[in-house]
DNA sequence: CCGATCTGGATGACATGTCAACCAAAGAGG
DNA sequence: CCTCTTTGGTTGACATGTCATCCAGATCGG
């Protein structure tokens, strides 16, 4: 999947810069381990929470950015920086969470534009009747299997990549 | 995003087992690093694919598959299983790819149920013309930030994480 | 040979995400 | 003030993914 295989013969040792650089059969291997790990583990959580609660994990990961904010409201702009999401993917979503009943919006006085997210007691209900298996989950797929060690080295890693992607040509989503 | 904080006040030592286990301080930025790095790095993927070439990311994960293989003729349900994604999804997927003429269908005769798919020479000419540049940016957002002691690391904790997925509880995508 | 069941795959309804275009309020700059 | 541009946000059309259901051909037990 998402693979990065040399597609034709093998002109090994090549320095050719018209030539891609290829990636070798350890580094061909990472990438598809890590893909295939990843979308394992994206697909397992969504099925989980869908499965035993009445949200989306989309709707999730809204609901814990308005409980971790002071009267669960925000501005919209705020929340699609916080996520990273597009904003019309965000606009779309709110439209459906309200209309749900897990949200509801609230007019901006300060600016005329704006306007606030706030959660309702039933998405606070829903979240917390979610969050619990939830991370367990999360425990037991992702950081159980680690050390200790590993823990360290994947939370490198992932800010090495990070780190490199937002100084990156390609456009990051418009923020 | 997809967040496992602790909701409420904090009985540090719990040892309640009904209450889940939360995610430490350094836990939580791991897995909250960890998933935006995932997410950007899709996001800037299939982003890049889309802009510079005819096909998706996906339409880009079926066509390596079909130039892998002898032939560039596979069953359904074997490009089901290589990529990972529902049969159903597949379905659709393909269906689509059929109309933009990038692959066919063909009888399989050993199975009167099943058919196969069949790379064209379209399909072949636009995998070819989206692989290098798909390449140059996995190397440059991945593979390039890290050391390759990190790339050691990474495969062995990715394959961790796999490895205790596939004797998960919850069902895989039925395979 | 025959029904019961399994398997490979397609389909329709619907949820979700993307892109581009749009709109109104807010800031410039003169 | 009065245009011009920016910003915050929505919208519609469309691509994609999911779930449940269906269906025909294969297999299995007698």
């Amino acid at each position: 999947m998402t693979s990065t295989s040399r597609p034709s013969p093998t002109p090994t040792a090549s320095v050719d810069p018209t030539e891609p650089r290829w990636l070798t059969p350890a580094e061909q291997h990472l990438w598809r381990t890590f893909m295939r790990m990843r979308q394992q583990l994206d697909a397992q959580l969504a099925r989980q929470i869908q499965a035993e609660s009445d949200i989306s994990i989309a709707d999730f990961s809204v609901l814990v950015v308005l409980t971790d904010v002071p009267e669960g409201r925000v501005r919209v702009l705020e929340l699609a920086r916080n996520l990273q999401w597009e904003k019309s993917r965000l606009s779309h979503h709110l439209a459906r969470m309200v209309k749900r009943g897990l949200i509801e919006r609230a007019e901006c006085t300060e600016d005329g534009r704006g306007s606030f997210v706030v959660i309702t007691d039933a998405g606070r209900r829903a979240i917390e009747a979610a969050a619990p298996r939830h991370v367990e989950l999360v425990r037991t797929l992702f950081f159980d299997p680690l050390s200790e060690e590993q823990v360290t080295q994947l939370t490198q890693i992932s800010e090495r990549i990070l780190g490199a992607m937002e100084g990156c040509p390609e456009a990051l989503s418009e923020s």
